[in-house]
DNA sequence: TATGAATGAGTTTTCATTCAT
DNA sequence: GATGAATGAAAACTCATTCAT
């Protein structure tokens, strides 16, 4: 009697959801029809509907963001021995890396509509905040260490992301855009207020 | 014989791009269809197609963002006694302005959809530059007067208008999100780099 | 300026409903696709949907019955001078109207339809009411002429309406079902009743 | 080797029945998807379809109908004394047995599919005639006995049994059926005919 | 015997767009 | 200039059925 196969379940829910990601990439998610989903992926139209309840729920998948890069980058800030000359650099990585027009593309769509759904904008905003809570720690150990300012950390996590995020927003949207001047600056506002 | 009234027909573009904001900002613009415009804005289905060739040309207009009270607000920043001051003021404005979730979201899908459609790209990026190029004059004037250090003003306008989009973005964003404390930094990072 | 037109919205309607009957009582109205519906009625799917919001809308128009000629007939049993001879009469014809097959399929369905969905039953309801409202006047006229027994009339006429559905039910059941022998018996049975 | 089952496989098909009478009575059959059923059942699709060729197959094991009940009431007439009083008590019981609103939905439902099935038709039509002559029998020992008049008993069974089944359908449909009433007409008519 | 995996044509419904008046 | 009528391709989703294990 064959059994229930969790990995070739694992399997499925991935090859659908590259499909998914290609399509959503290519052609933004409200454009791609679960037609083009199933063919990009690879798979039926009804095992589509046997692995997601509805095309809301691919989509949903997508508001789960994959921080892991983000992490990464935020643990080396944790171990930085000169943090504040880092953190430019992080910021300038974290903006290149969201400055693909493709992802940006999807973020926004994502981020859109989960302005108007609130389970989507759940997931986003948990999404969100696991990246924050971990800079928030790495900040936190920083200035124990007594190599950055003591302020506000959550704040100032919020000031670095929505800067990495504004100006990979910049990036993509301005012709005369220069990040080395931009990294410099922001070298300069990050001495302003984070130097003992 | 009838003559074009290019009043009535100004009206009218108006009366049909109310209605259309009124539902993109209810449901998005993927979710809205041209009967909805069309009813929303008091309409006849012909009549729309008449004023506007299909429905991206409806989207389009939407590309080109309305910046009069942003460029009013560089105006005051251009006039400061204390430039250096008011600067987090005006990204405090310019991040609660664009916070409102109905707002934001338009905002993202035009964005979404320019990335995608190059027409819109250009209208949305003529648009920002207008804005960036209002900063940029009003950076470089407050520097000639030596309220401001000689930075490279380009770049410094992309710091801030990113600033307060990442801003924005993070206030609905985050559940923790503090103004105040926000601002604060802001104030000092400001200093940091601005000051003579 | 094209106007409204009513009775061009009047004839759209009935295209319809009359290319919905023909499927329904060639198919039945599971088996009747909106596609087939459109093609019957010689409209497109958008027009369909125009004029009826969804498929349940169109089936709701078939559980008000028709019931003009049943109406009719009753108008007779009312006027009748030996009612008591009538109504036998008047049970075989209503028997003989509802047995034909494809009739009484739509109806079948229509019914059981209504037994899950109140909208339905609440339409079936009424028009079966109406037709027991007339009948249970007609009854109380003839009583009040002293050509009918004073029996309870709503009862009646219950028993004599089941009996009719009743009969044209085992009409097209049974192969042995001998309409003459029937209507003998109905015959007694009135007698036992109502005669004075 | 293993060997074939006869009493598990006996088992197994009720099972799948159990669940489809749940299924049908639920939502209608046409409503019912197999999977539907196989779930309610707790069997996996293919062993459904390893007992039951197709859907058609499933709803054509419910035009047979379970007719115990009535055979038994049958025989209790079969049996009276009194006959002429012991019928309408019959019809009522018979009309209330099929009044419960899942039962007639299911039994309007094969009955409509009959009409368009002649392999349905079959099994409905010697479903109903083995009633028919159960009750035909009865009649005709009573009438030997003296008991009830000489009529046609075919005959009567029709209007025996349609007079039941149009009534179960009124009492669901008129609001203001009234049974007591309804039944003392029943027991007048049976006067009326059999008396002998 | 029994299961879970897979299919794809078919269903209802929507919608951008065109046309006649 | 303006309207209501009409279109039909395409969308999301379902489901009877088959197959591999």
């Amino acid at each position: 009697m064959r059994k229930a196969n969790p990995e070739l379940q694992q399997q499925r829910r991935e090859q659908i959801l590259g499909g998914a990601e290609r399509c959503f990439r290519a052609k933004g998610f409200h454009q791609s029809s679960m037609q083009d989903i199933a063919r990009e992926a690879g798979v039926s139209m009804g095992l589509l509907y046997r692995y997601f309840e509805n095309k809301e729920a691919i989509v949903a998948s997508f508001a789960t963001i994959d921080s892991a890069s983000v992490i990464a980058l935020i643990g080396e800030l944790a171990t930085s021995e000169k943090p504040i000359e880092f953190i430019p650099t992080m910021i300038r990585r974290l903006a290149r890396e969201s400055a693909d027009p493709e992802y940006l593309r999807l973020y926004m769509e994502v981020f859109a509509e989960s302005l108007r759904n609130p389970r989507l904008l759940e997931a986003l905003v948990e999404s969100e905040e696991s990246v924050r809570h971990a800079l928030v720690v790495a900040i936190k150990s920083q200035q124990a260490a007594r190599r950055l300012a003591s302020i506000d950390a959550g704040a100032l996590a919020d000031v670095l992301l929505g800067l990495a995020d504004g100006i990979s927003l910049r990036a993509t949207l301005v012709r005369q855009f220069k990040p080395a001047a931009v990294e410099k600056i922001v070298a300069a506002m990050m001495v302003g207020v984070l130097k003992l």
